[in-house]
DNA sequence: TACAAAACTGACCATTTGGTCAGGATGGGT
DNA sequence: ACCCATCCTGACCAAATGGTCAGTTTTGTA
């Protein structure tokens, strides 16, 4: 793999895992085992560093957006086959998923944020669109946290162990059974 | 409120939004309108200042998991007041919840956060103890973390206009429609 | 009023930060 | 052999970082 991606993948790890102002430059350089001029050759600053490692999540999700909103979203079929696709794409990209999730503010700085912004706004509004009210949207705003979360931290949950393919299994179902399922309408604290 | 409360208080204000590493000494003596050697007076190490202002949080829930784990979680009316009272310190706490989540990696420089991570533990065994198998323990996670997530991350979910007591419920609801509603084995994707 | 303890601060320190720059390799094309 | 573009680097910079310390102000008390 060329440096630039190394180092672009590198970033993704560190940032990731330890956050975006407690990754330096010479942490990402040291992992890549470069100078850290040279990866300011590569990318003239941090920012655009960070900026472009976030980059594919962010076309893949508003690839997946794009798609849902032109088939819609009617069919119980169509629902749970977005929710498949959700979970992989959450999955493939959790590191960018994670870093943008908890990087809110630094929306102005970094323009890959913003934009990660504006495209959950669209999945709220395009789920908010197809569920019956205030508590199913709130349900998948706690479940959409929620597996992000649990992607990065899944040593935290005990689910550390499993691969790839049961993890994504495992967390569309959890997704499905909380988004999908009939709930009895204040069933609790009324 | 006398300054060294004050200090504790800004400083859970600026973590829990910027994160430990974003937030200098400087940034909270600034808030604070003294000097940062009267923080570094107050508190000799910045991991000091960090740890005792997460500790209130930590012994909320300590003291709620102690509860539970004397009572148990039998009965389908402990569950509910369960969620609730989980929600209400969440709700509370929540910028020590959120800074605690969102900083593992510090679990060494900081002994709050290994607490922390003990508590989350007893808080995973005592659900598990009680539910009946992976998907309902794999649910509780996401809900957990989803819940905390939401609860900082308010305007992100288009909630950032509820106040508290609003929030409680609609949260405790969506907690418990999630964890406590019979969810039909397998209605993923198998 | 005297005095000691507590609260507070400016000046300073070594280290690290993001970033610049001039120059050294390297390699393909002529 | 020459050139030129790409890649890479050490040396350097101003600014900010966490932290120390000597000394001043404030406070409560006898």
């Amino acid at each position: 793999m060329p440096l630039r991606d190394r180092i672009l993948e590198t970033s993704l790890d560190l940032v990731a895992s330890r956050g975006i102002a407690a990754t330096s430059v010479q942490d990402i350089a040291d992992a890549c085992e470069c100078s850290k001029a040279t990866v300011l050759y590569h990318f003239s600053h941090k920012e655009h560093l960070i900026d472009e490692a976030l980059n594919p999540a962010l076309q893949a999700i508003s690839a997946l957006l794009g798609e849902v909103q032109q088939r819609g979203l009617d069919s119980l079929d169509a629902k749970f086959s977005f929710t498949e696709a959700l979970v992989e794409v959450l999955i493939h990209h959790r590191r960018a998923i994670h870093t943008v999730i908890t990087h809110p503010y630094l929306v102005d700085s970094i323009p890959a944020l913003e934009q990660a912004h504006t495209l959950m706004a669209g999945l709220a509004e395009l789920v908010s669109d197809h569920t019956a009210g205030e508590h199913e949207r709130m349900r998948f705003g706690i479940a959409l946290a929620g597996v992000t979360y649990a992607l990065v931290s899944t040593e935290l949950l005990g689910i550390g162990t499993l691969n790839e393919a049961d993890l994504k299994t495992s967390l569309t179902q959890a997704l499905q059974d909380i988004v999908l399922t009939q709930h009895p309408a204040g069933s609790g604290v009324a």
